[in-house]
DNA sequence: TACTGTTATGTGAACGTTCACGTAGCATGT
DNA sequence: ACATGCTACGTGAACGTTCACATAACAGTA
């Protein structure tokens, strides 16, 4: 391999300085048209590259932001969203001509004695301490707050994607997930169900699960309803949860004619034992997921769900990042970005009662 | 914000020279215990990071590798591994102390006027061009034959996941196509069945599908039977794709008994257009899926189909990568891992004909 | 004693850029 | 004539490491 093209081999074909060079790689101005042309001729025939760690080096940053998904692979597929995040933030990061660095949690070790906390924090750990990135979008986990502390102390600013923590002053984007709760939940009233069911996610996993119940109760007390606290069932997000919690629901004495599951896949656990039980989805009952992921679908019947906005949650971290590296500019409100209420063809009028 | 620390400052806080500090860093030997001590001690405090850009640029590596997914947002869920692929190449980043740079397909514009191949070419330019990489892990697509010769050019070692093109002395790390796709055809001619559909992917577009097809028609051979041709049709690799596949065979003077789609969301749609048409899988007719998404194991049926080691590839390409990057160490031949068949409710016995 | 080798440490240069200047050359205005 | 300003460059230093040496101290050997 021949030696690597340098600034100094461009201004030596050329006859000019480097800091001509410089300035033409740069587009700056203070060069005359055509050495403008001559030296960019030459970086052409040269093949010339800028090396991007000199750079780095006088400059004091990197153009590269990092985007920390702290899942390890087996929870990956709990969240479909990711890749779309993982697109919107890369969407933006080649319109700024940054690069993207990547950093997900350390898998679990065989041995399976880290602990969930440890696991996303590592992910954290890496792109903080690697010193790489000038900036990072976080998707927010249960343990992302050690992890936050952790960028605080570096120095690094950083972008949520999700909640954020109160006290945190950082900038967040999360999705409308009161509103799209209500808007479930009011489609659900407005066919008539009154006892809908919920299977929600651990109170104290994230933030978004409570957000998610006030949209829910608000559209009950717009009806001057109140939940009936028997109807609330917390799962794990997993399949298997949702058909736990739709046979605990349905084996109340009087079960729900509706079930609004807060993710798509408990909605699909829920479905396969609603089916396997003999009720009739919706004829019989009702069912409303969250999230709209691809499977919602393909099932049959199709699946009434919300839909997160994720490409786009993406694009807009990435965009409030870029205003905190480029501009200093600091958000102090959150971006809440609309969510989308699609009817399909799981929800039917309330026969029942 | 105050200077960031640098080896100065802890040479000067310990009373030592920059070189010390640096074989303690490096964990070179030359150093007394009681020095390294002290000096281990002063980096703690100062909270010492050393600058990734003037080690880049000394030691001419960046410690970086990069993964290029030259697949654009709205392509996304065609491949639900992508995920795996990535937390397998950055569980190995993560091992040998190396970033994970991303590179992902820039957005189809408004226009639409961008190619799918500009689109997949733009992920491997937009890293190419960083000159940020060590080198690369290469998702396959219909396009990466330019990219990878962008990346030769630049003297960019390279590992594909998928079928390289033939010419291609390059490492490839890809999953046992041919032998999950005789695995499942055998699966049913054990069942009975032996005219069998298949839905398959456009001929030109990958070599997967090619390999699918040859263990389908080894399959059938090792039973001297040969594949009759009006029972193969080509999707698209989408859901509707699917239905439109099955409604064809379906309609069929002598339909099949059963149909084996080449992934799994071609056999959601085919079996969607199955249970709306009256038909009952696996009673009237069985389907097999390839990949083993999650959808599989949620649809009713539960889906049988061929799983692909999609974290293990993901692992292998980056340890293959790192050989290459370290060792130099070029592997010939390329890395086949093993796809098992999962089977399901989607098939039963024949009873037709 | 002098030679040799080993261990622990220090020093200048180099990596490839950009920054902060400096310096011509020329036009303009008074 | 001179000062002033602008344009088009060039130069040394700096960024924070590591590399390739050099050096000093000390032990062992002949």
């Amino acid at each position: 391999m021949g030696k690597r093209v340098t600034i100094k081999d461009v201004a030596r074909e050329t006859g000019v300085s480097r800091q001509t060079v410089s300035r033409v790689i740069n587009a700056q101005p203070g060069v005359a048209e055509d050495t403008r042309a001559r030296v960019a001729a030459a970086i052409k025939q040269l093949g010339y590259q800028p090396n991007p760690a000199a750079r780095s080096l006088t400059q004091h940053r990197t153009n590269t932001i990092g985007l920390i998904i702290p899942y390890s692979p087996d929870y990956l597929f709990s969240d479909p969203h990711l890749m779309e995040f993982m697109c919107g933030v890369d969407e933006l990061a080649i319109q700024r001509n940054h690069n993207l660095l990547l950093s997900t949690a350390q898998k679990k070790n065989p041995a399976g004695k880290l602990s969930a906390q440890k696991e996303s924090f590592s992910a954290f750990e890496r792109l903080a301490l690697s010193g790489y990135a000038d900036g990072v979008v976080v998707v927010e986990t249960l343990a992302s707050r050690a992890g936050t502390v952790l960028l605080r102390e570096r120095g690094i600013s950083w972008v949520t994607l999700g909640y954020g923590t109160e006290n945190e002053s950082s900038q967040v984007v999360h999705a409308d997930d009161r509103g799209g709760a209500r808007q479930a939940t009011m489609h659900l009233l407005s066919l008539g169900h009154t006892r809908i069911g919920v299977i929600s996610g651990r109170k104290q996993s994230l933030m978004a699960v409570e957000e998610r119940l006030t949209g829910y109760r608000q559209a009950l007390s717009d009806l001057n309803l109140t939940m009936d606290a028997e109807l609330l069932v917390a799962g794990d997000w997993s399949p298997e949860s949702g058909t736990q919690a739709a046979a605990h629901l349905m084996q109340l004495d009087v079960p729900p004619t509706a079930i609004f599951a807060f993710n798509d896949r408990m909605a699909c656990g829920a479905l396969q034992y609603l089916q396997a039980n003999g009720w009739r989805v919706p004829q019989d009952i009702s069912l409303v997921g969250f999230d709209d992921i691809p499977i919602a679908q393909m099932l049959h019947p199709q699946l009434t769900t919300v839909k997160q906005p994720a490409l786009e949650m993406g694009r807009q971290a990435a965009r409030l990042l870029f205003d905190l590296i480029e501009n200093n500019t600091l958000l102090s409100t959150p971006v809440i970005l609309p969510t989308e209420l699609i009817v399909r063809g799981s929800t039917g009028k309330c026969r029942g009662s």
